[in-house]
DNA sequence: TTATATGTAACTTTGATTGTTACATAATAT
DNA sequence: ATATTATGTAACAATCAAAGTTACATATAA
């Protein structure tokens, strides 16, 4: 099943553009995340909206930090990022008036809710600055 | 992003099986669920591959359970259809000799693997009977 | 005013699942 | 016997969302 690499991929550029201080160009990410400098800029575009980066444009422009690392977890990421739903099982919607499947929806809703409310609990626990600790 | 979801319908299924009693054709499901009958042959022949169910062929065949509900459960079925990892994030590994990179993924593996485990341990809890009873 | 950036719409490609076709094999009813 | 009803499965086509690409507009700085 196909897998969403951004969370993995952002974080990484977030702690290493506080490591550089001076603004990063989607080219430079692009090249660094074997990927296309558009496909940088709209999943950039989408921590800007949530106050986290800022990008300026012209001769020294690029992509940097608004906030110290210390001051975003990996909950705000993902939840910048905006995918809904964690998990690759999805329930059924066509027999909605079939009281099995119901309780199938319901026994497998329950059990995952609980599963991303830890996980989401967890991930608001983690500032991104400890990430770039284990550097040194 | 793409859902799977085989475990939700197989499970419908097999609260299904129980209830007639008698061998399902995979045309019946099919039509059941909306879908082709050798999708439903493919889906099934993993259940049968771990002995939950089994096939015949000929006249009045199908598939009929082999075990009650009481000794199946959601970690059963789930194991049964092979799916690695039940979330969407995924990690990266395109610079694994660099730190960020590792602490990332460490990161969100731990987190991953606790909310899993939490899932799999529930799962594990739950015996497809229960998924009928609520039926009355 | 030229070079360097981002912003974004529109389109194409990719990759994995699902769906389909076709035919082999097996079991049962008549 | 043999026609009918099943599954088994290989091979191929369709689907669909994400990722990638192209093209051009806009803004900023040297």
């Amino acid at each position: 099943m196909r897998k969403d690499s951004r969370l993995s991929r952002v974080l990484h550029v977030l702690v290493h553009l506080k490591m550089t201080e001076k603004p990063v160009t989607s080219d430079k990410m692009a090249e660094m995340l074997f990927t296309n400098p558009v496909v940088v800029r709209r999943t950039m575009a989408l921590l800007r909206d949530q106050g986290y980066v800022q990008s300026t444009k012209g001769h020294n422009g690029g992509w940097s930090l608004t906030k110290p690392l210390t001051e975003i977890t990996l909950l705000d990421i993902h939840k910048a990022l905006g995918e809904t739903s964690v998990f690759t099982i999805g329930l059924t919607d066509e027999h909605t008036n079939c009281p099995i499947e119901r309780a199938v929806n319901t026994a497998l809703k329950d059990v995952m809710d609980e599963a991303e409310n830890l996980m989401l609990k967890r991930f608001g626990e983690i500032t991104l600055d400890i990430l770039g600790k284990e550097f040194k």
